[in-house]
RNA sequence: CGGGGCGUAGCGCAGUCUGGUAGCGCACCUGGUUCGGGACCAGGGGGUCGGAGGUUCGAAUCCUCUCGCCCCGACCA
């Protein structure tokens, strides 16, 4: 039996001034972590228990589709030279020496490792698909730690490797890591939602991140009540349509704007909204990336122009999507170049456009909101002037139509025109469509049924161990500060509060004895506490000689999400229960209560 | 890497401007009283003031360098 007079759970009544967020202030004054150097934290008794049990029903839920094996986080530079990724990711990688100077990293993944074992082991289509899965640690030199355990150098991850014959066989292992993780985070009693992500620098065709909302995250997401989610680098929405201005002619016409630059400076000159303004963006995007071809073509850089309504906002990333590569902003010289104008003054009139984004030239991208809009007003190219009467492909012809702009919060979303929520969320997991990148640089083949060689496909997923509990604590103490504030009698600063999950606690219950000095109340908890462990319950019996007020204060600071108290009810047969997720209390027999924790427990479990 | 802030007892802080015996609250130890919402009284232990160098009769305090941590940005499967 687990009795806190004997466990080493030290909580502190003041967080220290380096915890910010109130995850991080939570998990060190409840005695779940402490942290070692930036970035890089100890687990105590409790945190691990907590992260234990997330670890298994993960490995549970992974072991229904997928084989464990436990990988070297220490990996010689070789192997990541296949990849490519050696020089590839730069300083986010740890890397080391060892006594004969040979170099090695401290893997922040594994799909070199999982291919090279794939390499040398698969041959034949007749055994794939192969779905491959470890829980280890991984390591990143983070430019910036932060936020506690949101945001660390080491940690936990569950990552998940896939290899099919196809990409319909691709498809069906991904749709399985998606069912997987949702049934994951469901009995982990996260409220997360699959959001469209981008694919990022690593290509491939499909990628989902599971997001949860809280303010302490770094992503922003967009979601409705149809169930459409999407990461803001790929998030669209149906606008509101909007009156165009009357023409006052066929053909651009010249306007005097005198030290007019920006959008609203304009707007409020020429009496219209910044809607009916055309913003020019210019941009010089660079390819780190792009194919020799693709570099002999168009250049090592190139000039990138995004027309977008005024009132809208760029989307840097969905633009570099389009020009396969970095982007950083033109320079006053190379704006003159491009434009012949002064920036303030930049407009599409009169700008080449490259004819296709594989052929030389300026890559004009016009924003989707845009298409079909009339008599915009623009920049003229020329000090001092804007134009009138500008309309899309009358006047002007981009390289390209698409969507590349940030979509805003009330805005409708393009499935069921719900209003979308926009907000900050944290990543809990990502499932990613691969493809050929690993297979190819790395020489993984396997004939397929006509004998003939091919490369398997692959997929990736992973899955933040630690970021379950840090979100699931951030959420919870967010809820608590809102019922908090309904509940003006409450003391409790805000986010001083919070419960887990009964399924990711440390413990499920908690017994309080209220004093332990009173022989009946120290055997009634004694009972109960021996009853429910028979019954499977993990629990947790506070044994000490303290005072009432600060075991109730250490049992709420520790989130165990059912609390029992053993008190003067006593007398009469009668226990208290806490639920710490509803805030409620209520009195059971004593004889019932066990039977009650189950029931409740059970519900719980999904 | 750019900007800002902070390093004094386990935690929270004062003292630094204006150099002169290193303090307060909580925590900890001992004794007593108390005992359903972070008790009270009395006594006690605990500090190379992040580190190095310098100025000075004398440095937590002034100067130089350096290390670490936090926040914003950049960055980021």
């Amino acid at each position: 039996m687990q009795r806190w007079s004997k466990l080493f759970i030290p909580t502190l009544r003041e967080a220290p001034t380096d915890a910010e967020v109130a995850s991080h202030k939570l998990l060190l004054r409840a005695g779940y972590i402490r942290q070692l150097g930036a970035g890089i934290y100890s687990y105590l008794p409790l945190g691990q228990r907590s992260l234990n049990k997330i670890i298994a029903i993960v490995r549970q839920e992974m072991d229904k589709i997928g084989q464990e094996f436990f990988l070297p986080a220490l990996n010689p530079r070789e192997l990541w030279e296949e990849s490519g990724r050696w020089a590839g990711m730069g300083q986010n990688m740890f890397h080391l020496k060892d006594r004969k100077g040979a170099e090695l990293c401290l893997a922040m993944t594994h799909e070199e490792v999982m291919t090279s074992i794939a390499r040398n082991e698969l041959r034949s289509y007749k055994q794939l698909p192969q779905i491959w899965y470890q829980i280890q640690t991984k390591f990143r030199d983070e430019p910036r730690p932060r936020s506690g355990l949101l945001r660390v150098r080491q940690f936990t991850m569950k990552d998940a490797y896939s290899f099919d014959i196809d990409a319909a066989g691709l498809d069906e292992s991904y749709k399985k890591h998606y069912d997987t993780y949702c049934r994951i985070f469901k009995r982990c009693g996260m409220d997360f939602v699959a959001v469209d992500a981008d694919s990022g620098a690593m290509g491939g065709s499909g990628s989902q991140e599971f997001m949860v909302y809280t303010d302490a995250g770094e992503d922003l997401i967009a979601s409705s009540a149809s169930g459409y989610a999407a990461n803001l680098e790929k998030a669209t929405s149906k606008l509101a349509p909007v009156e165009d201005l009357i023409p006052t002619g066929d053909t651009p016409e010249l306007v005097h704007t005198p030290g007019f630059r920006t959008i609203d400076e304009v707007g409020s000159f020429l009496q219209t909204k910044s809607h009916h303004q055309l913003k020019t963006m210019a941009y010089i995007v660079e390819h780190p990336e792009a194919d020799a071809k693709q570099i002999k073509t168009v250049g090592k850089t190139r000039a990138v122009v995004a027309f977008l309504r005024g009132d809208h906002q760029l989307n840097e990333t969905k633009l570099a999507a389009i020009a396969l590569g970095e982007l950083r902003p033109m320079t006053p010289e190379e704006i003159a170049e491009t434009f012949k104008a002064p920036a303030g003054y930049l407009g599409p009139i009169g700008l080449e456009a490259a004819p296709h984004p594989r052929k030389p030239g300026v890559l004009v991208v016009l924003d989707a909101a845009l298409e079909g809009r009339k008599n915009l007003i623009a920049g003229a190219n020329k000090e001092e002037y804007h134009l009138r009467n500008v309309t899309p492909g009358r006047d002007f012809k981009p390289t390209v139509i698409a969507d590349i702009r940030n979509i805003n919060e009330g805005e409708l979303d393009p499935i069921g025109g719900e209003p979308l929520r926009l907000g900050k969320a944290v990543e809990i997991g990502h499932i990613f469509k691969l493809g050929y990148k690993y297979s190819e640089s790395m020489g993984a083949r396997v004939l397929d049924a006509n004998g003939k060689e091919v490369m398997p496909i692959m997929g990736c997923y992973g899955i933040g161990i630690e970021r379950i509990l840090t979100a699931a604590i951030e959420s919870s103490a967010a809820a608590n500060a809102q019922l908090s504030a309904e509940d003006l009698n409450t003391k409790q600063p805000a986010g001083e509060q919070y419960a887990l999950p009964a399924a990711i606690a440390p413990f499920e219950v908690i017994i309080t004895i209220t004093n332990v000095r009173e022989a009946d109340l120290l055997a009634a908890g004694e009972k109960i506490a021996a009853d429910l462990e028979a019954a499977g319950v993990d629990v947790l019996l506070d044994d000490r000689d303290e005072r009432a007020g600060v075991k109730f204060k250490d049992a709420e600071l520790i989130g165990v999400p059912y609390r029992i108290n053993i008190g003067k009810k006593l007398a009469e047969g009668q226990v208290e229960l806490v639920d710490r997720l509803t805030q409620t209390t209520t009195d059971l027999p004593l004889d019932t209560i066990t039977a009650y924790i189950q029931s409740l427990l059970n519900a719980s479990k999904v």
